[in-house]
DNA sequence: AGCTGGCACTCGTCTTTAGGGAGTGCTAAA
DNA sequence: TTTAGCACTCCCTAAAGACGAGTGCCAGCT
């Protein structure tokens, strides 16, 4: 039986109340101030006597003796799942949203735009993943030699995504014999998604090979080097993280390096914002919830974005775990959803 | 007259020591200290007198009646300028560097492989600036077209970098119209600086136009808007901004998120930077002398760095005013060289 | 004239102490 | 079951005192 089951109506209230209070003011909220704050009618007593039970199931805690009271993990938990009443996004917000994401804006950058605008409306920091790359359309590939044995691949997908990539081949090529392989591997390869290709590579090299001349064999295989497996290096944007120096909750200075240093070093929150590309919607990971130290005070609120209804990344608000849920969760969720309609193709290419 | 020619023998000793042992302790350094560090045999009483008269010039500073001097700005400077005695790399570091810095390394990263060096080994934020456009060379340019009169503009310089923007055209091209105007560019600009191109192509559309073709016409204005001026975002690569979190001389949050913003707003540093672009070799900023607030607490240590006997960017680290330079200073120095001689395309094509 | 020892003084830091305030837990009564 | 009352705990702040480091200055020495 879960915890929102066993409390009766009166306590989920109370801790709602308390949640949002604290929210609000950041100190521990006693008894007293919880009695006027809620339309409950009940004298401090009583509410201390309430708040007890809930120190017993783990959802409040007392910072001492002699403070009030401030939620715990489990408490925001409940009050996110449960209890929690979102507030409509603003209309000259939302406003903002649409006209950053517009899609004609020119800038190719739709992904750093949607991290710029999750930071600055919401004064914490934004991150967003790059699409994932298994869903993305190869659209034109190009070889350029280098010296020696070096070629510099180019490819383009999605539109106008453009990646690089130095690769070694066995033996030197010239310019001409690059140029007629990159025209073979575009002819059949164009438009197929880089996860495709990656296969029909690998299956062409086992099946194929007696039915294709040299060229083919050098473009096929000089493909397979290209779109190697470690080539899909996960990336994403975070914008605002000077925002989060401003929280007293995370003023100690260890930890915010700490925090900081995960940000760098990036691949513990790919982990972080790879679990979420699972599921849909909307999800919040509160303090150590996320398993990772250097988020301990700090809650993730995230939510996939999606082209053509697949889910191709991730995008999300990091700040203080004291933060206004209500508007936060309506905020990533209409974001993800602008994003995903500023990524789709069809919109991109009017017929 | 300046004050290192004002100065007498063992002030000018007095103030080095004391520098010096500012810097390794981050204590005001008292008279007893320095009648021990220094070897001049004098007294402390005597020492006295000396810092009264340092003080008087500006150059030390006593945070409080009974603590002992910190130098000041001016201090700093003309210990950096006169008084300074460089420490030769460590073989140690040294080889660290060419390591990172090694031509065959098959990441195309350099610059930001200098700046995480950088920072890696000094222990505080490296900084390197990316190339300058003008005076690299255009190696390959590709267009594909997008929607309507988008073009996707995809050029190669120096090699290996690779660089791409989008483009609106006054009609819209074919696929083959678009090849075929890459290939005229190729032909005929191929190998030779952005800088001379964006003149090259001024001049074509101004007195040429009657010898040209369409086709040729469409290429030129094309390639006119590719390398448009504004296209020359100037930017540069920060890492290892964590360790400046670490120094108790900017634990002040407001100061340090003063410094993030700044160096996340970038246009500051850009300038900054750029300053440091007119001059040969290596070049120092303490505190407030960089004229930016943020930088109050900082210095900066930057050395231009050159590609055939042209200075093409700037690199530095940046850290707290308390640093030592006497080993920053040659580490800047080496580095610079080094990564000149990296991006040196002779040396990337050998014969 | 320049250097040195001595001495009074200043100031920051650390610790102790005391007082006030906020809020609790418990108990007994409504 | 709720409420009022009361003793108690603990944090926070300010004030006071002791300590130590280091200075400035003066008078004497070389």
């Amino acid at each position: 039986m879960s915890k929102a089951q066993i409390l009766n109506e009166r306590s989920l209230q109370l801790l709602k109340t308390l949640v949002e209070r604290y929210i609000s003011d950041g100190q521990p909220v006693g008894s007293r101030v919880l009695s006027k704050d809620s339309d409950l009618n009940l004298s401090p007593a009583t509410i201390r006597n309430v708040m007890a039970d809930l120190e017993d199931l783990g959802l409040v805690h007392s910072p001492h003796t002699s403070a009030g009271r401030v939620p715990t993990v489990s408490g925001y938990r409940l009050f996110v799942d449960s209890l929690l009443t979102v507030k409509p996004l603003e209309s000259k917000e939302l406003s903002r949203l649409h006209q950053g994401l517009s899609v004609n804006d020119g800038s190719s950058d739709v992904i750093g735009a949607a991290s710029r605008l999750l930071s600055e409306l919401t004064q914490m920091a934004g991150v967003v993943t790059l699409p994932r790359r298994e869903l993305v359309c190869l659209r034109h590939i190009e070889f350029l030699p280098l010296s020696h044995t070096r070629v510099l691949v180019i490819f383009v997908t999605n539109e106008q995504e453009v990646h690089n990539k130095i690769i070694h081949t066995s033996k030197t090529f010239s310019a001409a014999e690059l140029q007629q392989a990159a025209n073979y591997l575009n002819s059949i390869y164009s438009g197929r998604s880089l996860d495709a290709v990656r296969k029909a590579v690998v299956k062409e090299l086992q099946e194929d090979q007696e039915r294709m001349n040299q060229g083919m064999l050098d473009a096929v295989k000089m493909a397979q080097l290209a779109f190697d497996q470690d080539n899909k290096k996960d990336d994403y944007v975070l914008t605002g993280e000077t925002n989060l120096m401003g929280f007293s909750e995370l003023s100690d200075m260890d930890r915010l390096k700490n925090l900081f240093e995960a940000f760098s070093q990036k691949q513990g929150v790919i982990h972080l914002l790879d679990q979420c590309m699972k599921a849909e919607g909307v999800q919040i990971f509160i303090g150590e919830e996320s398993g990772y130290q250097a988020f301990d005070q700090c809650s993730l609120v995230t939510s996939s974005y999606s082209v053509s209804d697949e889910v191709v990344g991730v995008l999300g608000v990091i700040g203080p775990t004291r933060m206004a849920y209500e508007k936060i969760i309506p905020f990533v969720d209409v974001t993800a959803k602008l994003l995903g309609a500023a990524l789709n193709p069809k919109s991109t290419t009017p017929s």
